[in-house]
RNA sequence: GGGUGGUUAGCUCAGUUGGUCUAGAGCGUCUGGUUUACACCCAGAAGGUCACAGGUUCGACUCCUGUACCACCCACCA
């Protein structure tokens, strides 16, 4: 761009026809940019001078738009100053009124057929990111499309409270801010959880905002969280019915525990991490003991070593043989003595390590899993080496209360020295982190709450189901789909994995398990449950025996009351305060949930298929009998210009959707993010993408901008007019229409679809190269504001979705008298009679004309002022004729003859189009050299292509096979190129 | 170890069931520009053996197989 500007200047400087004074001027910049250094940012002027001394001055940057130019009085200057579209002027404006006329508001009572969208909700921590915007825009696009439609369209929005994130950040601060060591002890349960309230509360006002900033046609007076009374009944009727259908039990079990955060978290929150690691391969049993070789183990835990209780291998395998059932005394260098008992198992891999596995059924669940195989052959209870703040436990001999690494270390090192490590071989292991602290997962047994889902008792399609099957029968049976539908496939496969699930959390923030303990009864019943009571409301009191009850002090995993979310946002609040209703009965008599539920869309990232998708699906059709939703869109990540992810911590490359707005406007950041974009995979987003977009939005305002200036000179007011097919005048105009009904019914069928990509490029292409770069360049001979207005509307109407701020803005000024806003207006409908291709097809002549007159120019450096000569032989003389103005206008041509008489020009530039031959004699200007080189390439061209079409046609069993169409316009392109060539050739052949 | 996706112009990416593709767009580059809105603009141009190797087919960027590289997901070989 600064090459450009510094062109214009130093041209300025050369010709020296300026006659300005340079000095002396109004402007303060002018002095400094008139000097040779021209700003290298915010370029503010430039000048093109010419030949009649008046002198054009342009501003550039948005620093001066403002700057009253036009006031200056500078008698030979026209100053003109572009009339750029300020988004930030009227984005919060046109928001507000769209909240404020209703257009949100969902009716529940409606007539029209229903269609939702539950926003997946934001952390109720931080702000609002990329991701978040992208899910926004897309999730707009559904809805306003559907809205314009004629549906009842509603949009649910809210936030979660992210359980471990927020219980997270909020300690953290406090330990920041107020140097308390440990917030949980020193404020206890109450307190803290009323501090972690207040922050996200403040948080929730910020992205609701953010949220606004976005354009998104959401509802607010349905606003929700994860946390609010209604949904925590919901949560707990939910929790009650798995419980007494068996789906939701209390177990002791090896779960994930993160140490930094001190709570479980399930399988899906671990990630892994390749580290380095040792394998070490220990003797564990000598050869006194075997009474033959002695038996190794490897393993990269070796600490873990001292609470084994068995040694496994393959049942078959006959070096172990003899030893299977056997039980060995191990001494561990430090003084703990286990007593191991050799088993036979199958899932021992023979060809692996040495064949022995070291079982240590507290801290693997694999090893669990055997154990829990051969209880009754083991002899010795499982023993507990880790304990749960990460050291190890004071009953192990001779490593009580080290660190695991300590541990290691000491006990490796006295391993070695006893002369029982035969190896140690680096390799890199894949270690379990937890996806929020980052730090190692420990498996260690506690006792938890867990979700069973393999137990056949979910009711479904009439069928007895787990809910593993019910998952997979929604998906095979295509209730709901994918997009991706490859997705699908990572979505099974993760179902097959399935584990049950473990949902509770030894923290305070979220909903807490609705479990009441009576220490009587439970005393009373013994250890088999008893005194346990599901409550959904708070019990003080053991409903049996009356004595006082303790309710369990873990809280659920978040996305227990995330999946449920489609719905309990749904649920009416005042039936939720009514505790003799069942869930059932809330469900039925809520007007929302009975018009809106299932919901229609759900978009979402493909990296919460799993984490919440699934889950939704899971635990909806559990509780309500249907599915959440009926379609599942996953967009990709967004990511930078390198292919990273962004991060905050990197600003340089990491973009702001509230610093992005500002400067280009919510409008230009949702069609980049959009448009060029496919779902399911990752896409990068740069500055200059998003300008890009910023500039289409200021072309479309800009030809709207025109059309009203075209208006105002016919002196008709845009609001009054009304398209009727009587204002069509010329091919211009009917090629025009026509294509704009293409544009519609391409438009409609491609959002049907969710092909958003498309129909971005689709409707940009159109506004710019077609609307703007022929019509409207070629109305200007002629302008016809009825067929204009009529364009821009439906134009407007298309685009909405997209871009709903200039839309709304531009529609203020187009709308017919009656009309209110342009999000309530009804979606265009294709008007089959105006589509015409013979009339394109007619324009398109035109076009291909006036381009090649404009090609043979500036191949000929012709001077864009002189006005050149151009003889036209053509089959479309009348055709030609009627456009001879705009040809002359648009080709700068001053004479042009059109015959069909074909006719050889020896000084003329020439093209050949179907039917066509325009040349351009110029004498003294033509470059013989320049034209027979450019034919003689054309030439080659068109013999390759001959060739391949030749021997397309000549190959018998393509004109057999392939379709009587094809066939046909391989014929017609043969006889274009073959009619090309020989007017070529003549050329050429006249030129040597 | 298992799986998925990607590889198309200098960059970022489209390409909808194989034929209208003689492969497109935006940005960037180059040449020009006092055009009836827009320099956030206009008119032109250059630039690609569609990763590679086979196969299916009358016909492959498109379908199949394999290879290479990149990215991601899943997975505790002890």
């Amino acid at each position: 761009m600064t090459a450009f500007y510094r062109r214009s200047f130093f041209k300025l400087r050369e010709r020296k026809t300026c006659g300005f004074p340079l000095t002396g001027s109004p402007f303060p910049q002018w002095s400094r940019s008139s000097e040779s250094k021209l700003p290298l940012r915010d370029v503010v002027y430039c000048m093109r001078v010419s030949g009649r001394s008046n002198v054009l001055l342009y501003t550039f940057s948005n620093a001066t738009q403002g700057l009253p130019f036009d006031r200056l009085r500078a008698g030979f200057l026209r100053i003109m100053l572009p009339k750029a579209y300020d988004p930030s002027h009227t984005e919060d404006r046109i928001y507000k009124m769209w909240e404020e006329s209703g257009a949100f508001k969902a009716d529940n009572k409606s007539e029209k057929e229903a269609f939702a969208i539950s926003m997946p909700p934001p952390n109720a921590t931080g702000q609002l990111h990329l991701g978040h915007a992208v899910m926004l825009a897309l999730e707009d696009i559904f809805i306003r499309f559907e809205r314009m439609r004629g549906k009842e369209a509603l949009w649910v929005p809210g936030t979660d409270h992210a359980a471990i994130a927020t219980e997270s950040v909020v300690i953290k601060k406090i330990q920041k801010e107020e140097k308390i060591a440990d917030p949980r002890a020193s404020l206890g349960r109450t307190a803290l959880v009323a501090r972690i309230a207040q922050s996200v509360e403040k948080s929730q006002g910020t992205i609701r905002s953010q949220i606004r900033k976005m354009g998104s046609s959401c509802d607010w007076s349905r606003e929700r969280y994860t946390m609010d009374p209604s949904l925590n009944r919901c949560v707990n009727e939910v929790f009650k019915k798995m419980y007494s259908d068996g789906l939701i039990y209390r177990g002791h079990r090896v779960v994930n525990w993160d140490i930094a955060l001190q709570t479980t978290i399930s399988d899906d929150e671990i990630e892994y991490k390749d580290t380095e690691a040792v394998m070490y391969t220990i003797e564990y049993l000598t050869a006194r003991q075997t009474g033959g070789d002695p038996v190794y183990v490897a393993t990269s835990r070796p600490e873990t070593k001292l609470g084994d209780t068995a040694l496994a291998v393959h049942p078959d395998d006959k070096r172990y043989a003899h030893l299977v059932g056997r039980d060995f005394t191990v001494e561990w260098p430090g003084g703990q003595v286990i007593t191991v008992t050799v088993i036979g198992d199958h899932s021992v891999d023979p060809a692996v390590g040495t064949g022995v596995v070291g079982v240590t059924p507290f801290h693997s669940k694999i090893d669990y899993e055997i154990w829990q195989r051969h209880k009754e052959e083991i002899e010795a209870n499982p023993i507990q080496v880790i304990g749960e703040d990460g050291k190890i436990m004071r009953s192990v001999e001779g490593y009580g209360g080290l660190s695991i690494q300590e541990c290691r270390e000491r006990f490796v090192t006295a391993l070695r020295s006893a002369k029982r490590i035969r190896s140690e071989e680096a390799y890199m292991q894949p270690l379990s982190v937890s996806y929020r602290s980052k730090t190692a997962v420990e498996p260690l047994p506690k006792l938890q709450w867990f979700i069973d889902v393999n137990g056949k008792v979910v009711q479904w399609h009439g069928k007895k189901m787990s809910l593993k099957e019910v998952m997979q029968d929604v998906i095979r049976k295509e209730d709901i789909t994918i997009i991706p539908d490859r997705f699908e496939k990572t979505y099974f496969h993760w179902i097959d994995n399935l584990q049950d699930w473990c949902i509770s959390r030894q923290i305070w923030w979220g909903h807490r398990v609705p479990v009441f303990y009576c220490p009587k009864c439970h005393a009373k019943q013994g250890r088999s449950g008893g005194g346990q009571h599901v409550s959904v409301q708070p019990l003080s009191v053991c409903p049996k025996c009356g004595s006082p009850v303790k309710q369990d002090p873990d809280t659920l995993d978040t996305w227990f009351s995330s999946a449920l979310w489609t719905w309990s946002t749904l649920v009416d609040e005042k039936l939720t305060e009514d505790f003799s209703l069942s869930l059932e009965d809330i469900l039925k008599k809520s007007p929302d949930f009975r018009k809106f539920h299932p919901t229609q869309v759900m978009e979402t990232g493909y990296d919460i298929l799993f984490f919440w998708v699934a889950r939704m699906i899971l635990m909806t059709t559990y509780a309500t009998g249907q599915i959440p939703f009926k379609t599942v869109y996953l967009h990709g990540l967004i990511r930078t210009r390198e292919g990273k992810k962004m991060s905050k911590s990197d600003p340089e490359t990491c973009i702001d959707p509230l610093e992005i707005i500002p400067k280009y406007g919510a409008d230009a950041l949702r069609l980049s993010m959009i448009v060029g974009q496919s779902p399911g995979n990752d896409s990068r987003l740069f500055e200059e993408k998003i300008a890009g977009y910023r500039n289409f939005v200021n072309k479309l305002w800009n030809a709207a901008r025109f059309v009203l200036m075209k208006c105002e000179e016919a002196g008709i007011d845009p609001h009054s007019i009304e398209f009727s097919e009587d204002a069509i005048q010329t091919d211009a105009d009917r090629a025009l229409l026509s294509d704009l009904q293409d544009l519609i019914k391409k438009t409609t069928k491609g959002l049907e679809v969710y092909a958003l990509s498309i129909v971005g490029e689709d409707l940009y292409s159109f506004t710019w190269s077609f609307f703007c770069d022929w019509y409207l360049e070629y109305s200007k001979g002629k302008t016809n504001p009825v067929l204009l207005v009529y364009t821009i509307r439906v134009l407007l109407h298309l685009l909405h979705p997209y871009c709903p701020f200039v839309t709304e803005e531009l529609w203020a000024h187009f709308k017919p008298k009656t009309a209110d806003l342009l999000i309530n207006q009804t979606w265009p409908e294709a008007n089959e009679s105006l589509i015409n291709s013979d009339s394109s097809c007619n324009f398109g002549t035109v076009v291909g004309v006036i381009s090649s007159i404009r090609r043979m120019r500036a191949e000929q450096d012709v001077e864009p002022g002189t006005k050149v000569t151009v003889a036209i032989h053509t089959k479309h003389v009348k055709l030609l004729e009627k456009e001879r103005e705009h040809i002359l206008r648009m080709g700068r041509v001053e004479k042009l003859t059109i015959d069909d008489q074909p006719k050889q020009h020896t000084h003329a530039a020439s093209t050949f189009l179907h039917g066509t031959e325009v040349h351009m004699p110029l004498e003294g200007l033509i470059d013989l050299e320049k034209v027979r080189a450019k034919l003689t390439k054309e030439k080659k061209n068109l013999e390759d292509f001959l060739k391949g079409v030749r021997a397309k046609l000549g190959n018998k069993k393509f004109v057999e096979n392939a379709p009587e169409e094809v066939v046909q316009t391989e014929r017609e392109k043969l006889e274009n190129a073959q009619e090309k060539l020989e007017k070529v050739e003549e050329r050429l052949k006249a030129l040597a």
